[in-house]
DNA sequence: TGAACATTTCAAAACTTACAGAAAGAACGG
DNA sequence: CCGTTCTTTCTGTAAGTTTTGAAATGTTCA
């Protein structure tokens, strides 16, 4: 596939955000342009457009599937894997999300709960309270996200709409 | 600085942490460091505590200093600079966040921009809906972010508490 | 001013991660 | 059953980053 400029600017850019956030830059480069293509793309394709070894497209592929970002589909008349994203931004980002909060915040939620059983049996009642706090911090958060999560884009947008009001409606300062 | 096991466990924790979300392993136990122990503490203490280079410490508290996560104190009767963080977590969150938005956000959405800008000048039609979509949805975050950002801890909790009915109150639906 | 202490900068070493290419493994069709 | 096509796994190498230790710079106080 040829790209076009601006194809080529999304799919750098969206490789260097990904590598900001702990993803590896082929993976994220290789989701922007299943993204950007908006149709199935076979793994050679891919490969061949981002300039990448064929052997790095199918990790990243795999990759991607493992973030359910990514999923198979086939064409008529071809036998080979065609791959896709979503096109609902919105549920990328809570997949994204959902999954990370799987695979880092529970595990520190643990650890922080672990941490806090110990340090009470040692008697550190400093160190106990302040992981108490951000114990607390995290599992505020997670319920946020989760309230979040159960939005469509579209109330989502009417909450950031009437956003301003919320906190004066619940009666809760600045 | 001698370690309890508590504070080993919490500190290594949050290290791996850091690198999972683009952020250097030491920089993220220093900070932990700083955090569990509540109180200014000297560089070389730092250093020694963690059994890294002095030279490492340096550089990592200055980044942390960049994102305003930790900041110099001095103590009475000696002359080394001393560093704290806050212990306030969701004000440290907000920090990070804020930070993040203005390194990565923020050129995203310009880059978005002028994709969309540059895909409409060449007639890429599907191309250029695809990013506006995304456009959107990076909009939409930042909205919800910023009114977030302005809540109190307390505000927070409250909304959290009485999210489920937010919605049915704003009348969006899931 | 200069000795003692503190901090930062920098180049090189150590480590980690990403990648290409080779090889192995499946799936398919004849 | 064998050759072809497609996909995945594996391994050495390249690239990138982190970390160190030494040197340079800055600060303080006698």
């Amino acid at each position: 596939m040829n790209l076009t400029t601006t194809e080529k600017k999304f799919i750098l850019h969206w490789g260097e955000m990904g590598t900001r956030w702990g993803i590896n830059r082929t993976v994220a480069q290789v989701h922007a342009l299943l993204y950007i293509s908006g149709r199935p793309v076979p793994a050679d394709e891919i490969a061949e457009t981002l300039s990448v070894a064929r052997s790095n497209v199918s990790t990243s592929l795999r990759e991607l599937q493992g973030w359910g970002l990514a999923k198979v589909t086939h064409v008529l008349g071809d036998r080979r894997d065609h791959f896709e994203t979503f096109q609902d931004v919105w549920a990328m980002f809570k997949l994204v999300a959902q999954e990370r909060k799987r695979r880092e915040i529970d595990p520190t939620l643990a650890m922080l709960k672990e941490a806090i059983e110990q340090a009470n049996k040692d008697g550190e009642k400093a160190a106990r309270e302040r992981l108490e706090h951000m114990l607390e911090f995290f599992e505020t958060l997670t319920a946020t996200f989760d309230e979040f999560v159960k939005m469509s884009p579209g109330a989502l947008r009417k909450v950031v709409k009437y956003g301003g009001k919320l906190q004066k409606l619940l009666g809760v300062g600045t």
